[in-house]
DNA sequence: TTACAAAACGAACGTTCGTGCTATTTTATG
DNA sequence: CATAAAATAGCACGAACGTTCGTTTTGTAA
């Protein structure tokens, strides 16, 4: 691996860090240059534009959230027992992050703002989605759920409880262990 | 009623649709002035710093809020209805701002940013969910609820479910007349 | 060791930001 | 109608923003 390559991934890392606090158009160019001992310049060049680095920054998260959730309970067979290791890891995901979560907050920030950044939050999102609803599907057809489960519903309220979950722990009403949570999933 | 106040009603209903739109700390005092016929400084002396202006932004949209969602539904009697009103002008109101909710925005926005505005959000977020909470109880001692039934579990996932509406109206997923908060309600 | 390319730097650019001043205009009051 | 007060405008400031430029440092291969 190139140096540059190194100092890349470095900044990124950084970088999520910074808009994971804050928000990632509050993620300048000069904090991340001065958090990683850098010159504006010498950063700036490896991005050529800060809408770029916005981008690389969000490919950046889609890697550390493919590691740390998606691949580590992709290895258990049962599609119910995989199903729930991903909320476990999903939700691990949220609290790790200083309570909070760089897909949500950009889903928000962009949602309004057409453009390249839209546009990638969108399909990132959808691609989550679809991994979740494939996941219930293959639940349905081993019998672990019942086959009249409308699994995109599910997905959509199983992802609700999600987002639900993450404000109600900001307002300190939700515990760590995300008790709401893991009761309403247990209705579903 | 002085002029004064006249235009400061004016900028803050200008203010409200520019800060929906886009966000709280996009809203800028120049583009606000350029918006409302006004230079900065005359605009300035009405809320002497941004933050000022910030809240009453905030204060001002929980006004109309009012107005349009609590008020004409707390005129039903029966409690379950007036739940079921609240909801749907709930949805209308997050629809007539051009698929937007000025309210979760503010929340994501500054949910990791200590100060003044994140207290207040927070406090109007608790209140309205007690409003929910309260009303919710009240179907149960009334009857329309089951006794056995968790008043806050309830708020949380009925809150979630919106939270969820939105993110799914955004993706192009739900519908405009938002099947699934309505299938997920009645699961309820 | 020398030659060349890649990477990082420092300074400056034009703009926009929020926020002070100081006039000037508009409104309300006796 | 005069006058005090309030509201608005004009101008300028320091800081931060993304971006560009020319130069210097660093790494690599001949």
């Amino acid at each position: 691996m190139g140096k540059s390559e190194d100092t890349r991934q470095h900044i990124l890392s950084v970088a999520l860090n910074i808009a994971t606090a804050s928000s990632l158009n509050d993620l300048s160019i000069g904090t991340l240059a001065a958090a990683t001992n850098m010159s504006k310049s010498g950063l700036f060049a490896h991005f050529k534009s800060k809408e770029n680095l916005q981008l690389a920054v969000l490919d950046h998260a889609n890697a550390v959230f493919r590691r740390t959730v998606i691949e580590p309970s992709s290895v258990i067979n049962s599609p119910l027992q995989r199903l729930l290791k991903i909320c476990e890891l999903w939700l691990d995901w949220y609290q790790q992050q200083a309570q909070n979560c760089i897909f949500i907050a950009a889903a928000v920030e962009f949602d309004d703002q057409p453009g390249p950044i839209h546009d990638k939050v969108s399909q990132d999102l959808a691609r989550w989605l679809n991994h979740l609803n494939s996941t219930v599907k293959a639940a349905i057809e081993v019998g672990e759920f019942k086959s009249s489960l409308d699994a995109k519903q599910f997905v959509y309220e199983l992802y609700s409880l999600y987002l639900g979950s993450q404000n109600m722990t900001w307002l300190g009403i939700e515990d760590s262990k995300h008790s709401r949570f893991q009761i309403a999933l247990n209705g579903l």
